[in-house]
RNA sequence: GGCCCCUUAGUCUAGUGGUCAGGACGCAUGGUUCUCAGCCAUGAAUCAGGGGUUCAACUCCCCUAGGGGCUACCA
């Protein structure tokens, strides 16, 4: 016999208080829109950076965009962050030392900042109308140059400037780019760059509304947040090396990024409205899982081995690098990411799944049922659990009778992993609570349309009628008997029968569907069935 | 138009200068069963195309194509 004994590899040595400590990271969305998929996995990275490295993630809305942002946006976006539990360290609603964490609370700093640019004379006062420069652009673009500010501007006298800018003539500031050189930068997931100067113009730094401009706005919060790395979308690529000379001119610590690879709907093309289910409220309004959302998102653009698949939060967090982030732009696949939903479902625990399915319950007007069911004493399954446990989850608007909570309970076991979404909780059990319930026009069809069924269908109620104990083994012994009397096939009473108590071609365990209903509900069910086809 | 990025089955991905190119969703077939789901088993399906370099390329280089991004007083 071999003994091998397993050294347990000494982790990389990490100095304690050295830089992985002052890991700072940021998800800097603009309250134009909903929090889509592609903004969700941007915050997801960065919150399983910050988590994974003991850092901070920071919350900052860019609202320098006086005509798109709007208060519903920037509440949607905060009401998404917090359904999917990406719990920020500082931020809106949570202050932290860096603040206001809101763009349009910091214009002082940006015009400090742009001052300092304007004095050092690496920006300038530009006083060009919008229309000169639509036209220079168009005239650029006619004879096939690059369309780049001309730089008219930046040729004005200090008296010249000072004169308009006292005549109050709208203005913008520019950033003065140098025409020779390049700029380098390393990207986390991409690599190296290298940028010509020339390829960049003098772009706007401060708007002639006083606000600052995106590209001028990140470089300095960030800088001034002190954040450590700037992981973002890939459409952010192209105006990195603007950056890097904002960073640059400005004396800054130059930050780490990492620049991910795009979300794209399924026609390949940037993810939009069209495509349908893209904000992440339209998954909280349906009961998607945050935790499995998340685990979805995750993957995309991101593996752990190739293999593993599914994530809690917690694993995410210990197994998240920012070194697997893949380089190419994914596709949102709406089948697997419900897989991935239901696999959390099956995950989640009995009281769990109660509280959940309550809550769709109440949602659709299911709670209160329509009828009350006693399901006869001794069920089989000794399940019930802890009330406690299920409060604790949520505090609902209907309170459930503890019978009542037995019974769900009940149903939830039978159902099994039938229940994938719990957005079809109405679809898949709302006959236990309602009578006004949707019918399969083709189930009827296939089952209850032929002329011997209604006296069966009249004969097993009878049989029903009669039963003492309406338990599980009983209904189903009933059943077969019937069948076996009839000289039938024990089928040809189960489907008629599924189809006059749920209106369905699939359900649950036909005998289990028996008992959840009850005695009464069930020859009810059966009757009327049989009245409503007996004359064809 | 200019510049930048990306390219492994329908989709998300693993992968190495020599592999039967691995996994997952989805799809198909069979088994279990009262239906469905599940579970088990099986199967179809991939290195965008073309040139190099090399004994050998999916892997390295170049070109082409396709997709995406930036080129705004949007972010």
């Amino acid at each position: 016999m071999i003994i091998r004994l397993y050294l347990k590899p000494v982790g990389k040595c990490r100095t304690m208080a050295d830089s992985e400590n002052h890991i700072r990271v940021r998800f800097a969305p603009s309250p134009t829109g909903h929090l889509h998929v592609g903004g969700a996995r941007t915050a997801l990275y960065n919150y399983l950076y910050a988590r994974k490295t003991g850092g901070k993630f920071i919350l900052r809305i860019e609202d320098t965009d006086a005509k798109r942002s709007t208060v519903e946006s920037y509440k949607g976006i905060i009401e998404s962050m917090e359904w999917l539990g990406l719990n920020w360290d500082e931020g809106p609603l949570r202050g932290g030392d860096f603040g206001p964490y809101t763009q349009s609370g910091r214009s002082v700093l940006y015009h400090n900042e742009a001052q300092k640019l304007i004095d050092g004379e690496k920006a300038y006062y530009c006083f060009c109308t919008p229309e000169r420069l639509e036209t220079m652009r168009f005239e650029m673009e006619e004879k096939k140059l690059p369309p780049k500010y001309d730089g008219r501007c930046e040729g004005l006298s200090e008296v010249e400037v000072a004169e308009r800018l006292s005549k109050g003539v709208p203005h913008v500031v520019r950033f003065k780019m140098p025409h020779e050189g390049s700029v380098f930068f390393r990207d986390i997931v991409r690599g190296e760059f290298s940028f010509e100067n020339g390829k960049l113009d003098d772009f706007v730094l401060i708007k002639s509304d006083g606000r600052p401009t995106y590209n001028f706005a990140v470089v300095v919060d960030d800088a001034h947040m002190k954040i450590s790395h700037i992981i973002r979308g890939d459409d952010h690529l192209s105006n990195t090396p603007r950056q890097v000379h904002l960073y640059r001119t400005l004396g800054y610590n130059m930050p780490k990024f990492a620049h991910l690879p795009m979300i794209l709907g399924s026609d390949h093309s940037r993810l939009s409205k069209r495509h349908g289910a893209t904000s992440i409220a339209y998954y909280r309004n349906r009961h998607y899982l945050a935790d499995g959302l998340l685990n979805y998102l995750a993957l995309l653009g991101w593996s752990f081995d190739g293999k593993k698949e599914l994530f809690t939060r917690k694993a995410l967090i210990e197994k998240f690098s920012l070194k697997k982030i893949s380089k190419n732009p994914a596709i949102f696949d709406n089948s697997k990411m419900e897989w991935i939903n239901s696999e959390h479902l099956k995950e989640v625990s009995l009281a769990g799944k109660i509280s959940l399915v309550q809550d769709v319950l109440d949602e659709e007007d299911l709670l209160p049922p329509e009828f009350d069911v006693d399901i006869t004493k001794p069920v089989d399954l000794k399940i019930v659990p802890d009330r406690e446990e299920i409060k604790e989850t949520k505090s609902h608007n209907y309170k459930m009778s503890d019978k009542e909570i037995e019974r769900l309970a009940t149903i939830i076991i039978v159902l099994g992993n039938r229940l994938k979404l719990l957005k079809d909780v109405p679809a898949i059990i709302g006959y236990f609570y309602t009578d006004d319930y949707k019918v399969d026009e083709e189930a009827v069809r296939m089952h209850l349309l032929r002329s011997e069924i209604p006296s069966r269908m009249n004969k097993l109620a009878d049989e029903y009628q009669k039963l003492r104990y309406f338990d599980r083994k009983s209904v189903e012994k009933v059943l077969r008997d019937l069948a076996f009397d009839l000289e039938i096939a024990a089928g040809e009473l189960i489907h008629p029968c599924r189809v006059a108590l749920t209106g369905k071609i699939v359900s649950p365990d036909i005998f289990w569907v028996v008992v959840l209903l009850g005695k009464d509900k069930s020859v009810e069910r059966l009757r009327k069935a049989a009245k409503l086809y007996s004359v064809t």
